[in-house]
DNA sequence: ATCAGCACCTGTTGGC
DNA sequence: TGCCAACAGGTGCTGA
């Protein structure tokens, strides 16, 4: 579910209900995430003031005053919202905050995961940059790219190399830079390289602006859905034309994943 | 270095 | 209508 723009709109319509408040109390019903919910969560998410909430490719970072953060990675199908629509199915964890205000985590599938940490946390560590700080640049991406025979597509999700993107806004970067998902990274030109790179501000942007993508259970943090599938190039739209150039999207697995691309217009 | 295959889960969809 | 397989926004492991 949950790319770059889903967590930044999550991100943006959480932070003003939040940051401030202290919390209360934390309901864990059930702590089989993708890494399971240890067991002090609770007690060291209580009593603390939530100061910040920020976003470092696909994880949301609750600055606690305490100095420790609360990390969030959403998975496939995670939400995080104050809109408290009573006891559904999937609602794994509940927190009540300060004000009346009551944040749930609900997540079919359990591929999230959610832990208190203090001082550097392995998972952070191991990301790359974002493609929206200015350490992502042409330059750096070409860094990455150097003597690369993976496909660019592969590079382009690979969270150690850059933290953000997955398997919809890889292929619809691709599409808007021109440049065909299986290409060697390192077989691409200086050019080539630099529209993959502007691309990628264009799709993210967009796509923020319109809050994310909602394919199925995407929802942003008041319980919102985005509306950025209805502008979607390629994805999903194997077999559809292409609303470049007419000719038809054609699908192919890459690297594991469904993979989408026009081609006529990425060469 | 790189990738296919599989694993972790539940829900939806499409074919028969 | 039911049954079953395939597939879904992510990540991480194994083995080749």
């Amino acid at each position: 579910m949950p790319e770059l723009p889903e967590v930044e709109t999550v991100r943006r319509t959480l932070r003003d209900r939040v940051v401030g408040r202290r919390i209360e109390s934390v309901r864990v019903r059930e702590r089989r995430l993708r890494v399971p919910v240890e067991a002090d969560f609770d007690r060291r998410l209580t009593g603390a003031t939530i100061l910040d909430l920020r976003r470092v490719g696909k994880y949301l970072l609750f600055d606690l005053d305490d100095g420790a953060v609360w990390l969030v990675h959403l998975g496939m199908t995670g939400c995080l919202a104050t809109t408290a629509a009573g006891l559904e199915r999937h609602n794994h964890v509940a927190v009540d905050l300060s004000g009346g205000t009551t944040m749930v985590y609900n997540d079919p599938r359990r591929f999230g995961l959610m832990r208190v940490v203090r001082g550097p946390a392995p998972e952070l560590a191991a990301l790359g940059v974002d493609p929206l700080s200015p350490e992502f640049s042409p330059e750096s991406l070409r860094g990455m790219a150097r003597d690369r025979r993976r496909p660019i597509k592969n590079l382009l999700m690979d969270q150690r190399c850059i933290a953000g993107l997955g398997n919809i806004y890889a292929s619809e970067i691709l599409f808007r830079a021109g440049v065909r998902p299986g290409r060697r990274a390192g077989g691409l030109r200086r050019l080539e390289l630099a529209a993959v790179h502007a691309a990628t501000r264009v799709v993210l942007e967009e796509a923020i602006r319109l809050g994310g993508s909602s394919i199925s259970d995407y929802r942003d943090g008041e319980g919102r859905s985005g509306h950025f599938q209805m502008h979607f190039n390629v994805y999903a739209r194997d077999g559809e034309p292409c609303r470049r150039c007419d000719a038809r999207i054609r699908a192919r697995v890459l690297c594991g994943r469904s993979t989408f691309y026009c081609p006529t217009c990425q060469g």
